[in-house]
DNA sequence: AATGACTTGTCAACTTTTTTAACAATCTTT
DNA sequence: AAAGATTGTTAAAAAAGTTGACAAGTCATT
């Protein structure tokens, strides 16, 4: 096993490496080479060699990999099997839409309480968990101690806003703000959903076809 | 001006130009040296001028960039100035979310109609877009000729939906679900927001710190 | 037990991409 | 007209990502 510091590009594959994995465990398949995992992901087999040889040893020459054990592995790399502690700030349209339908279980976190300014919010219970007011913000998180925000919220509060999380101990940051947040304290992260800027994107790949 | 192949990175970063420029137009600044843009975006002066002229010569040597003017060509390259027509397909807490909330003429994108399977939303309204049935999908893009689709739609549904619009001449899709589209028609581009993938990503590092 | 077919982990080479520095050209300002 | 500022471009440098090759080890079969 190599100890280099394990790329971006390693990393961001990693989700999808883990994808395939609980799918051909969900459809019983116990074991799977380099090959043909590559042949299904479109990557050659050498590179997922490469990548999982940041993390351990995972397979076995002439076998190839326990699907069951690598998912596991895999799982356990990204965190999944913490169970960490995160938190909504903000739940109109988009807070409850992810409230409502995403699976945060999935991805290894567990939704403690989620929190909006709205007294008509304020009060009602989705999906087990209650919204509290703004108000409560603080002190919950005092004492409660989540790890991870997920911030809907305005624009203008977002940075502000962040900084005082980062103040009561949150660590990470799932923003679906248009801003770039930042600051100054290490070990802070933030994965930044820029809705627009995907879109924009794809505005500019269709405008330039052909 | 150069005609290289445009890199991905660069592509990428268009949109936070355009962003940064939009925000100073808004604030009034008339003038932008490379030096100054880059000192903001946090990005070297070299950098922003070797992005941009891949595209055409909008500067002028002694004075810099009219703000005005670059925040303009930018909106030009990236198509912003063409008015897209877009269709969303399925109208769940996602797709009424974005809906609701999404400005999609600031990304140039204007939105035709909205596609849902459930009779309890076909008819309504939303910000002015009515939701159609699901049946009425194939003629109504025949007819009407959107360019673009927003996939807000369970997973065991889209990829042959997405098969279904690409012959009904729909070139860009917006793809909010978790699976990974693809198609042997070329010209057509997917923008996948995997969610879930970032949160893994997320998950990763609040494991990993320290 | 021996053989052959497989497949891993790792190394190093290779390729590609990205970033930076430097500078002639030329515009603005005074 | 001179001084100062800033661009677009080039080429070098650095970084990142990918691939191919192979010794070493495992499995299956006889």
């Amino acid at each position: 096993m190599k100890k280099q510091k394990v790329s971006d590009a390693v990393i961001h594959r990693l989700p999808r490496y883990y994808r395939y994995l609980d799918d051909l465990f969900n459809k019983g398949v116990v074991r799977i080479s380099s090959n043909s995992l590559g042949d299904k992901m479109g990557i050659t087999a050498s590179q997922i060699r490469q990548d999982l040889s940041c993390f351990g040893e995972f397979g076995q020459q002439g076998y190839g990999y326990n699907v069951a054990e690598l998912r596991a592995e895999i799982a356990h790399i990204l965190g999944i099997d913490l169970g960490h502690r995160l938190i909504i700030v903000g739940a109109g349209h988009l807070g409850h839409a992810l409230l409502q339908n995403f699976d945060f279980a999935k991805a290894g976190f567990q939704v403690d309480s989620a929190f909006d300014i709205s007294p008509d919010l304020v009060g009602t219970t989705i999906r087990d968990v209650t919204i509290r007011s703004m108000t409560e913000l603080e002190s919950y998180v005092e004492l409660n101690r989540p790890i991870v925000a997920v911030l809907t919220v305005p624009q203008n509060v977002a940075q502000p806003l962040a900084d005082k999380l980062i103040d009561l101990g949150i660590r990470g940051f799932w923003n679906f703000t248009n801003v770039e947040l930042s600051t100054a304290v290490p070990d802070v992260f933030f994965e930044n959903i820029h809705f627009v800027d995907t879109l924009l994107t794809l505005g500019y790949r269709i405008s330039h076809r052909g």
